[in-house]
DNA sequence: TGGTTAAAGTGAACGGTGTAAACATAGGGT
DNA sequence: ACCCTATGTTTACACCGTTCACTTTAACCA
């Protein structure tokens, strides 16, 4: 029968967000291509359509929470990457490809974390991945103002390779990663400064 | 002749294939932010949704068209850019800059460009860009084996900023973009094969 | 020249989407 | 005991891509 009550899914189940973004990062792994629905996601969670405007506003405002949990992931990941590495230049070299593999392991959520809407001027919280990869080019880079640009570049190439791979314009090949992000051969500066574990 | 039939639009206007890719591309270039509907194009060009059917299977195919053209314009102001350069290594540097305005010229273009489905597989006849991009790696690289690794890297590095740029996570900042594109800093070994006007 | 036929257009309809408005209920605080 | 607020529901709207059955047009051929 209907208000059962007594356990953990009442009428007001209480946690409606949080399941609907649980369900929604599931749903963003299928092998589907593409994004959930607003109405499928709350197909599947049991609720009617317009209950999720009681927890976010419009259906980006889903999205966006959907995209701060893909960062969260994509940022331990790719610690846990350098981290294993034993950090410094070779930690740095792991983060770039722990990014694309986050990228070719997880397509759809990958894309809605970039998609979505940006407008720029608000100051997000920075990130674990950006503020991983400022103080990885601050130790890494010759010289500190070149830092900042060193650390775009390693962003954009190896954002570049995901996503051209991910549109299918380039093959999906483990090696070919390893030779495109060759941090040696891209930044023969490196290491140049300081290196901490020798 | 070809039915031109005294004027441009008859009841079978014989070339609505073309006014919808042209209006297309106009939607494509509003500050809308988003792509247009194929009901809202089909509405701009006075026929009936249906009616595109005759010419696209589907919509997908229609946005094919769209990318495809988007992929001969950004061809041949990459080749412009780098014949008005010079050619050689500073024809080369400014084909990646030109990649990165086109981006940020025609955003909604670009984007649909690269979203587009493309099953990897099926041979393309490979746009002007990608032929531009082959030759020219071809003609800096020290050793030829090198040189499609480097193309790759050229390509990803650009196509990195540019959707960086696009999706607001980076500024969008001329001088910047030159920084970040910098081939002799990126690419140390360019040149050391040919140049071909000293 | 006239008739047939295939190409190119139409309208209505279906299931899907995101969202707004009005209503219902549960549960806690005074 | 009551009311208020948070959290749901129902209904409805406008839009989307797409299918189907239909009409119209123009081109070709006898």
């Amino acid at each position: 029968m209907v208000t059962v009550s007594t356990s953990s899914e009442a009428y007001h189940h209480g946690n409606l967000r949080e399941a609907l973004v649980l369900e929604g990062l599931r749903a963003l792994e299928g092998p589907d291509g593409k994004a959930p629905s607003l109405r499928e996601l709350s197909r599947k969670v049991g609720v009617s359509p317009t209950a999720v405007y009681r927890h976010f506003p419009d259906k980006q405002a889903l999205d966006q929470a959907l995209a701060r949990e893909g960062l969260k992931m994509l940022g331990s990941e790719q610690a846990a990457a350098a981290q294993k590495a034993g950090g410094g230049a070779a930690g740095f070299a792991e983060t770039g490809r722990a990014y694309v593999r986050f990228a070719l392991a997880h397509p759809v959520l990958f894309r809605l974390m970039f998609t979505q809407g940006k407008p720029v001027d608000k100051e997000e919280p920075v990130d674990e991945a950006r503020a991983l990869l400022i103080a990885n080019t601050r130790a890494l880079a010759s010289n500190p103002e070149r830092a900042e640009t060193l650390a775009l570049q390693a962003w954009s190439i190896a954002h570049g390779i995901a996503m051209l791979m991910l549109d299918g314009r380039i093959p999906v090949d483990d090696a070919l990663i390893d030779r495109m992000l060759d941090t040696k051969s891209l930044f023969p500066d490196q290491g140049s400064k300081s290196e901490e574990s020798p």
